[in-house]
DNA sequence: AATCGCGCCTGACGGC
DNA sequence: TGCCGTCAGGCGCGAT
């Protein structure tokens, strides 16, 4: 499930293919996704040129001379490149067609991912507007998540999956990251010390960095844009391996539900 | 303002 | 074999 470096490694994929070259046409299957694809997507994109391939979170910029295509995956999508002639499989919803003979598809079983067109600055959008700070960039540290927490009675998880206090943190991640800084995934994010927090920024930065390092992480749908999965899955600590014994402490991993979602953690490690 | 729960959607999987 | 229920979950949104 794409989450930052799904979109990051798709990024890189797909950006030297694209940048520079002229849209020629679109092809939209199915517009169906998470808001209808705009029916006018073709008209705009049309003749103009992609300028540069951008990320913020989980989202993609195909930043084109006046307006962007910003594009979300969701929890099923991927974007390729293939050849315009290569037949389209079930779920292959988009077609974004380049001059260079190269065409950008996009596949997205679950349809909860999202393709818009921006006339102006895409950051400027109402869903990019207010997101929080890039985990990788340098506004983001123990210091900013730490201010950020007080007087928050909600778990550490689910607030570090808020995209208006950190972007690109999944469920898949914030276990992870959790994990790794030894904190508890159900404990207060207000009764978390300033120095635990500086361990659980470099805790998601490192993660997030080893994980695009290898590619991503792939469980079932995702593949970059050369239909290559991603390799981090084996270096995962917890997600997704309930009843297995913690790396460190060998006590067995447990899983428990936290809003609607799966937490993985070791009771013994995390406090 | 913070927090909680819903619903969108398909595919995989287990039980009978 | 086939059917049906459950789970996977990003994230905007409405309710409290």
């Amino acid at each position: 499930m794409p989450e930052l470096p799904e979109v990051e490694t798709t990024r890189r994929g797909i950006a030297p293919h694209i940048t520079g070259h002229r849209i020629s046409g679109v092809i939209v299957r199915e517009p169906r996704l998470r808001w209808p694809i705009p029916p006018d997507l073709g008209q705009k994109l049309r003749g103009r040129r992609i300028q540069s391939v951008g990320r913020r979170g989980k989202y993609l910029l195909l930043e084109a001379d006046q307006g962007a295509v910003i594009i979300h995956l969701g929890m099923s999508g991927s974007l390729r490149l293939v050849d315009p002639v290569e037949p389209p499989l079930r779920h292959d919803h988009l077609d974004i067609l380049f001059e260079n003979d190269r065409c950008l598809r996009l596949r997205d079983p679950r349809r909860f991912g999202a393709v818009l067109w921006m006339e102006s600055d895409p950051r400027g959008h109402g869903l990019l507007a207010r997101l929080g700070p890039e985990p990788l960039e340098s506004d983001f540290d123990g210091d900013y998540l730490y201010g950020r927490s007080r007087g928050r009675r909600t778990a550490i998880k689910p607030f570090l999956m808020d995209n208006r206090i950190v972007v690109g943190v999944g469920n898949i991640y914030a276990c992870e990251s959790l994990y790794l800084a030894g904190i508890h995934p159900l404990r207060p994010a207000g009764r978390i010390s300033r120095n635990r927090y500086r361990r659980l920024a470099s805790s998601i930065q490192q993660t997030l960095c080893q994980a695009i390092a290898a590619g991503g992480t792939t469980l079932r749908d995702f593949l970059s844009s050369e239909g290559r999965p991603g390799y981090f899955r084996q270096q995962l600590q917890v997600y997704g391996r309930a009843g297995e014994p913690c790396p460190r402490c060998s006590t067995p991993i447990r899983q428990v539900r936290q809003g609607q979602r799966s937490t993985f953690f070791c009771s013994r490690c995390q406090t």
